[in-house]
DNA sequence: CTGTTAGCGCCTTCAA
DNA sequence: TTGAAGGCGCTAACAG
């Protein structure tokens, strides 16, 4: 059976095409009673519009595009699923971009204008921060963007205080007597710079300076925020002769990374290294893992109600603060470093 | 600047909209000096078709719908990322529509008409069982489905033998002296039945029951298979009189999450207690955690591949083979029982 | 409050 | 191989 078109809802009712296309939509300047009676006529047509011609026609598609890095990471995959849910209750898509490159994991593809022209009616922005082309091209576009972790412009921006984040966890450590501590989580110099790493690692800085601690260089780890690589580096590190007495990792997925290279040596966690992680990974209360505590889906749900409102389709009175707090998370991974 | 539509790109290649559209899609019966013309002038007026009008022409919307019921786990997000580059080669995009809902893990959302009618080409679902009246929509809807891990009617179906690689994954067990072994990941009775732990539970069944051994109920754990959850089931377990040697999880989220338990009791791994997975999660390395492999990336292209040879844009010959190979990884979590 | 009437930008017969 | 013209189904003025 062909599917009814608006006409024949019209018909069903007996109005025009217009009024059922108002009432559909619940704009106002339709009488109660009309409304009811295209709606049940809708109801029993079993009528939805077609997304494509109202797009085509009113100029929006109700897709939101989503720009990533990569997708399987932790905080993406949480973010994402609250972003979806409150995006779907107002009845919008998710369009998803991986800028991924699977070869290199170095750089990364590029928004292109077949991906956003017409398809996208706006932008949330995850932990990337655009080329100037991409940049060109969004504003050209004319696309509302939020970000989420780095800045975009002077788009609203959803995240955490890195900085405070890493110090806080630094600052655990040091509560807790450590003085060696070393750092995980740096980016590579060839990656595309990003806020986040950058800021926690400006965190823990702040921190130890503030402690009068000095942290040599060779303490502070690149590592791409794989738990594979951090573990790799790890490794390197804690089999060294002057071994730190506590780790902290700028994300839990790290911190697991650094622990199976700990296990590995035979040091155990946390008589021999104290570590401590940020962000609340599903597995951290699996393993004892002290933490940072962000959460990511009310970053989320932020994120994609400040987009609706820039689409004007939400009271922008109603949306959620925009940097979120950290709670730190004891558990049993940290503790005072041995007597010497 | 207002973007080109399709008549600016005519009137500067000097022919009608319509060769235009040929020219530009790539069908035959255009000359090839004409098409070269056309191409020239697409590329320097930055011209795109819109997707909306496009699509309402012709039918399709280029945007395969992904089915899941919850995207934060490991398995999804792998394929995922697969499917999403894979089709996007091909200029299809994804929208997502998790299922999941947040209040009661146990229950889902359904699929409904407005999101799927005028909006999708095609499906990919992704290990859920679809309801009665979701079938019927679909199928009502004409929509071609690929399903992943459950099947669908008889649509193409990609995914490993789950029967083979639990069964796998318990042999390695018996044959390194576990009699006393237990598994984690029996669906939840309230659930929705879903194929893979039904099979994996038969794959451990058969090949504990080859090797004459009866394994107690109790030693037969429920899990939502989350690493929190199977912790939970694990420290009743292995905190009680009789414990078992070796634990079969079904996956490595609930092997990290058994782990967990067993380090919270203060049990070895694997001098305590054996520990097996499946999946290969990022962390079994970390952890040294014994796996049995399967390829995610690979099912992400076959079930995309797939999907596009169902809709015609792809050589059905290319299509790779739908039930992909595992393989057993044994690393430090399993070793022999200790004799008593 | 409701109906009429142009488009929205492209695809696709049908003729040439 | 190319062009002309009629939709695709809905929205948004503009009238009434």
């Amino acid at each position: 059976m062909q599917q009814p078109t608006i006409a024949d809802v019209a018909r069903a009712a007996g109005v025009s095409v217009a009024t059922v296309s108002r009432a559909l939509r619940g704009l106002d300047k339709v009488h109660p009673e009309t409304r009811e009676r295209v709606v049940q006529a809708a109801a029993q047509l079993d009528y939805i519009a077609s997304p494509t011609a109202s797009g085509l026609a009113s100029g929006r598609s109700r897709l939101i595009g989503i720009i990533t890095p990569f997708m399987a990471r932790w905080f993406f995959t949480g973010i994402m699923s609250a972003i979806e849910k409150t995006l779907r209750e107002h009845q919008h898509h998710i369009l998803l971009m991986d800028l991924e490159r699977s070869e290199t994991s170095m750089s990364r593809l590029s928004l292109t204008q077949g991906m956003l022209f017409k398809r996208v009616d706006g932008l949330i922005v995850i932990n990337v921060e655009l080329q100037d082309a991409e940049r060109d091209l969004v504003r050209r576009l004319g696309l509302p963007v939020v970000a989420v972790g780095s800045p975009f412009e002077d788009s609203p921006c959803v995240g955490i205080d890195d900085i405070g984040s890493a110090a806080l966890a630094a600052e655990h450590l040091l509560a807790l007597g450590h003085r060696k501590i070393a750092y995980v989580g740096r980016d590579y110099p060839e990656a595309a710079p990003r806020k986040t790493p950058i800021d926690r690692l400006e965190g823990f800085h702040q921190a130890m300076s503030r402690a009068g601690i000095n942290t040599p260089p060779t303490w502070v780890l690149d590592s791409d925020w794989t738990a594979g690589d951090s573990r790799a580096s790890a490794m390197a590190l804690l089999s060294g002769p002057d071994r730190p007495t506590a780790v902290l990792a700028a994300s839990d997925e790290m911190a697991l990374g650094v622990w199976g290279a700990a296990r590995q040596l035979g040091l155990e966690v946390p008589r021999d290294l104290s570590i401590v992680g940020i962000d609340d990974h599903e597995l951290a209360p699996v393993f004892g893992l002290t933490t940072v505590r962000q959460d990511v889906a009310a970053q989320g749900v932020a994120a994609a109600s400040t987009l609706l409102a820039l689409l004007g389709l939400y009271d922008p009175s109603a949306i959620p603060d925009q940097t979120f707090p950290v709670e730190l998370v004891i558990r049993g991974s940290t503790t005072a470093p041995a007597k010497p």
